[in-house]
This record gives structure tokens, sequence and C-alpha cells, in this order.
DNA sequence: ACGAGCATGTAAGAGGTTACATGATTAT
DNA sequence: ATAATCATGTAACCTCTTACATGCTCGT
């Protein structure tokens, strides 16, 4: 995972819809976001410096209140410039999903292991929260039609993890079911 | 993604079904394993060195025709109750997707985007060579119910992958087809 | 006044990749 | 013979998380 640093382009690609500090951006993760990228303020922060010394974004302070300070980040043409290629680059390999559901499955062998169950029970909850915010969020983003074809491609990456969460959870729930009749 | 030691469970486990090299350990990451979980070499020796100092695996030597050395590394006792004990812990949070199809489709906004068309037909074909792998390897390693019964978590994980590769498949032809009806 | 959240940062260390390095075996 | 693959290892470097640290603002 490590050598690639997409979170520039992660940035860069926020950046380049609106001016952002790092704590906003951080707050974007924990949005629908999250389901495809996290990065801890920890690790923002500094980016952030490294792509303004790269000249690929600016920044300007601005002061809330009576001395809190934000720094917002505005991205400049090479920004978008390196961002444009990026997007046109190859798709790099498939990456495996190192998802610790399917990793604890592989390693138990006999079907009346108490831990499949457990493990089901487990999963089927977390997908359920999931695909209930995912939905939510469809609903107050995309109702219109309108903001459908202005954002499109986060439209179609959302109608993705729906319909994913979606496909999961009735797999997760069948097997589930055919685990209780033994 | 740093800071779990997933790895060490996923060795302890391939070590309790076979005694393996760092090698044959690399061997399996290529096959359908590779679907969820991928190490390199310089970190398999490694961590094999560590968790013999740790005392939760062992190791022999074999020579492989006039002075090859080959280490297997067997699991010790301590090494099945680690790996019970990790199977039994609470499922992690959900980790991001930080699949770069998604992340590039999220930063196109216009329908009309041309990327758009290419991003999706190169999806395609990554996830068609996927979604034949896997079905490949199902058909190989399942057609016996025997087989199934006997790796069961195995047999699901793999069912898993193919419905998640053909749901992906449908959903990305689908509207790679409605892209082209502009 | 106080607590929740806003806002930004650094340091240490774990996890992971790339590149460098070496030598043996097997199939053609 | 020679190329592909078997087999093991280290060093440098990047990515990411955890923990430490500090101060401000807004609502109640």
């Amino acid at each position: 995972m490590a050598k690639k640093n997409t979170l520039k382009y992660v940035i860069l690609g926020l950046l380049r819809q609106h001016d952002l500090t790092g704590y906003d951006i951080k707050k974007l993760f924990s949005c629908e976001i999250g389901d495809f990228w996290n990065s801890k303020h920890s690790q923002i922060y500094p980016e952030l410096k490294k792509l303004e010394e790269e000249h690929l974004i600016t920044s300007r302070m601005e002061i809330s209140g009576k001395k809190l300070e934000k720094t917002y980040y505005m991205i400049k043409s090479a920004g978008i410039d390196a961002l444009d290629k990026w997007l046109s680059d190859p798709l790099d390999e498939i990456q495996p999903t190192r998802d610790d559901f399917t990793l604890k499955l592989y390693f138990i062998d006999h079907r009346h292991d108490q831990r499949i169950k457990n493990l089901f029970s487990e999963e089927i909850l977390r997908h359920q929260k999931k695909f209930d915010y995912l939905s939510a969020r469809m609903g107050e983003l995309f109702s219109s039609r309108e903001n459908q074809e202005q954002n499109f491609g986060h439209y179609l990456i959302l109608k993705k993890a729906i319909l994913r969460e979606n496909t999961q959870l009735k797999w997760l729930k069948d097997e589930y079911r055919s685990l209780k009749n033994n």
C-alpha cells in the first residue's frame, strides 16, 4: 500500500472543488468519502505543506473569531495539471481487499465452527449500518436529476457503493440463514 | 493500514494448514489468496524470523538438490493459541476501499468527460480477468461437495468474491452502455 | 463556566514497497 | 548453455497510525 502517494491526488481533487482547510479535509473523510479514502490529520497537515512547497497549491490565512487562524488551501494551475495527468494514467493492479472478515473466515475450516456464525452476525451489523448511511446520503445529495448531472462521478460511485453493500448484505443474510439450519 | 500486523495472523493461518517456506507463502499470495491479502517476500522473510523469536513457530532445514537450503516453518501450539485468539477478537471498523477506479471516478464531474469511458473500459477488463480466474479456481477446488465441507471458510470467501466480481461487472457494463448512448 | 468541537501541529515507530544482492535448480 | 524460476536476504525509503501537545470558539 505504501508508495503511490494517492493522498496527494485526493487532496488536489478536493481542492479543485473548493478551497479547504486541513480540518475540512479531515471532516470530509468521515462522511461518504470515507467509503473509499481516509487519512488522519497527522498525515494531512504535512502533506498540505509538501504540496505547497511543490507549488501545486497555495494558502491564505483567515481569522475566525478573535485569533483562531485557519489556513485555507487553494489549488494552482500546476496542481490541476498534476491531477488531470493522474486521472489519465492507467489504473493500477487491483489491490487485495485486506478485509478482516474475509481473512478470518478463510482460516476457519469447519462448517460447524461456532465462530463462523459470530463472524457473520458481526459483519451483517457492520454492513447494515453502512448501507443505511449510504442510502441516506444518496437521498440527501442526489434526489434531483440536476445534482446527478453536476457531480456525475460522485453520483456513480455512491450508486456503486450502495449496490455493493446491498449485494453483500443479501449474501451474508442468506448464508447466515443456512448456517443456522446446520 | 499500518499497525495491526495482520500479516502475522495470515502466516499463522497458512502454517496451521501446512509447513511452508517463505517462498511458498509468497506463491500463495499470487493465487486466489491474492484476492484478500498480499505481501512482498521482503516483508515475509523478516516476519517469519520474528515469529520464530516469539516462539509461535519453529523451523527446519531441508536440502533440495545438492546444496539449496529451504527453511520450512511449522506452527507451535502458542502460535495456534495466538491465531485462535485473533479469530475470536471483534472485527475492526470497515476500512475504506482505496480503490483507484472509484477514487478517479469521484473526481470527474461531468457526464460527457471522455475519461469516464476510458476508466470504465479499463475497469471492465480488470474485473473480467479476475472474475474468470476466480471462477476457474472455484471449479478446480470445490467441484466436489466434500471439498466444500473440508475447507468451508475458503469455499465461502471464494463464493463471496465471485459474487462481488459478477455484480460489479454487470454494473460496470450497464453504466458503460448508457454512457455510450450519451 | 464548561464542554464539545474547531484547528493545527510534531515525534516515534509500525507497516509496506522498491531496489539491491546472491546463488541454486530445472526444463529446454 | 541459458533462461526461467526457485530460494533467501538486506537497505533505503515511503506511508500511515498512535500518541503527545496546544490553544481557540461557540453554544448552553
